[in-house]
DNA sequence: TAATAATGTCGTAAAAATACGTCATAAAAG
DNA sequence: CTTTTATGACGTATTTTTACGACATTATTA
């Protein structure tokens, strides 16, 4: 009976885990460096610049979205991808808190 | 034949990915704080402060330690785990880095 | 209107991650 | 020396993630 054990931890940092865990995937940072870059959310061609197949950058896709850090704007028969700046700044301060939690001072030794 | 596509992504993207990764499971995420506060390494006891077996804390320590950014130093019949300060250093650095890059303009909209 | 394009959804196969129990080993305690 | 203690390594069950093909649907195009 191996069940998953994530939710006995704290909702802290669950939640903190689940944006890094999104971030560690290497098409998803390709999808989210591949918005920032070309500044025109342009649409789900993302496919075009990914060794995926399309049903799979979708489901990357997805991912990213329902995380709301990307969002999807229909026009016409295409969608337009693009980052979800608030989400995104939220983000940084997010893992950056954490990353700035876990310094030790320089004074500090393992092996005294 | 659902092959793993992730080594044909840039190493670059690869290397980042797999540290976001790292940090994608709340008891890496604990264990890395508890290294962080506890400030004297201490031992393999971490087990107490985690929901998991014994066995399966060892599994996240090999996974830290394995990225380096802990270490075990054995003193007897214990272990004694810390941070890693320069890896953790690198770690912010390049997380740090990889998020600084995904921001866009804040005149930029998706829905013109 | 018929054919083509662009997407999302569903089902499913294969791979990876999680989670433990059990053993083996080395050191500390009694 | 024998018995705990503390660990790491191995094997394996379950769950999750990753990856696609096949369809269905909605807009363009011809």
């Amino acid at each position: 009976m191996t069940t998953a054990k994530v939710e006995l931890f704290d909702d802290d940092l669950q939640h903190t885990a689940s944006y890094f865990k999104a971030l560690g995937h290497p098409a998803r940072l390709a999808i989210l460096k591949y918005l920032a870059e070309s500044k025109s959310c342009i649409s789900g061609d993302i496919t075009n610049e990914l060794p995926l197949s399309r049903t799979t950058v979708n489901q990357h896709l997805s991912e990213l979205k329902n995380l709301g850090l990307i969002k999807g704007t229909t026009q016409g028969a295409k969608v337009n991808y693009c980052l979800n700046t608030e989400k995104v700044m939220a983000l940084k301060q997010l893992l950056g808190d954490f990353l700035g939690a876990i310094t030790l001072p320089d004074n500090f030794s393992c092996n005294k």
